[in-house]
DNA sequence: TATGCATCCTGTAGCGACTACAGGTTCAAG
DNA sequence: CTTGAACCTGTAGTCGCTACAGGATGCATA
């Protein structure tokens, strides 16, 4: 039984943002005391947790909504949660990719501003055709 | 003299964004005809090909606004430029890092899914502790 | 018991960089 | 003269938070 302090703290999220992940339904309705303040168990703190690794992983919250209901069905196979992470996977290499090629063609851009010419070949290229 | 659609299309910015960037000062308030329409001349729409350049190569907004001030600027020097270009560099070298991280760790949680085992392996990962 | 401070509550607005309307006007072709 | 494309302004939504404002509660100390 922790407050949403301890709770943060032992999840590592802030306290603002596991107030919106209540509001957004990432997380069910957390039970109050009598003068209205959360009460954390031990599995919501888990759950927590969890979504704080998924995060850590690049999940968007629509991905750990689904993550966690699936973790929940009986019914659910591991290839759904597969499906999800392969998905994510490749948009993560996407990423990398498109990166990468950006990465390459700002260092060659700048090459030309190192040369120390008066007028920035950099914005000259930019800016040229 | 273009109108805002085929500057859309000749610098490759739909016409919401331009709009968009024009409310927010990244582009000085467009000319309108006497009807309200916004009229382009060559300069306005090689700076709009200026702006998709630096976007694709990742440039925020703020620098981009940077960047085309120095380029008018007669004092503005190449090394001004540059520190913004290497500090976006940086960061990009940065990202691309943590995604490498990432992708390893996903990779590696979706090794164990793949063994096709009932209960979820990656999902147990994800809970345990 | 009173005070003071930390912690909590709800509700709303802001960030960046768009995107997507609604509801209206203007233009050019047939 | 009508139709339909293209344009206008203004506002709200996206994602995942973050940062208040303005108030209530809880706990330790004087």
């Amino acid at each position: 039984m922790k407050s949403i302090g301890e709770a943060s703290k032992l999840s590592g999220i802030t306290i603002e943002t596991i107030r919106y992940y209540e509001r957004e339904g990432i997380i069910p309705r957390t039970p109050r005391t009598e003068s209205g303040r959360r009460v954390y168990e031990t599995q919501a703190i888990a759950q927590l947790k969890f979504i704080r690794r998924c995060r850590d992983l690049g999940f968007s919250l629509a991905d750990i909504k689904a993550l966690s209901s699936l973790r929940l069905n009986e019914e659910a196979t591991c290839s759904e949660v597969q499906a999800i992470g392969e998905c994510h996977l490749e948009t993560v290499r996407t990423k990398i990719r498109d990166l990468k090629a950006l990465e390459t063609a700002l260092a060659q851009l700048l090459t030309h501003c190192r040369e120390g010419r008066t007028n920035c070949a950099m914005l000259d290229k930019l800016f040229e055709e």
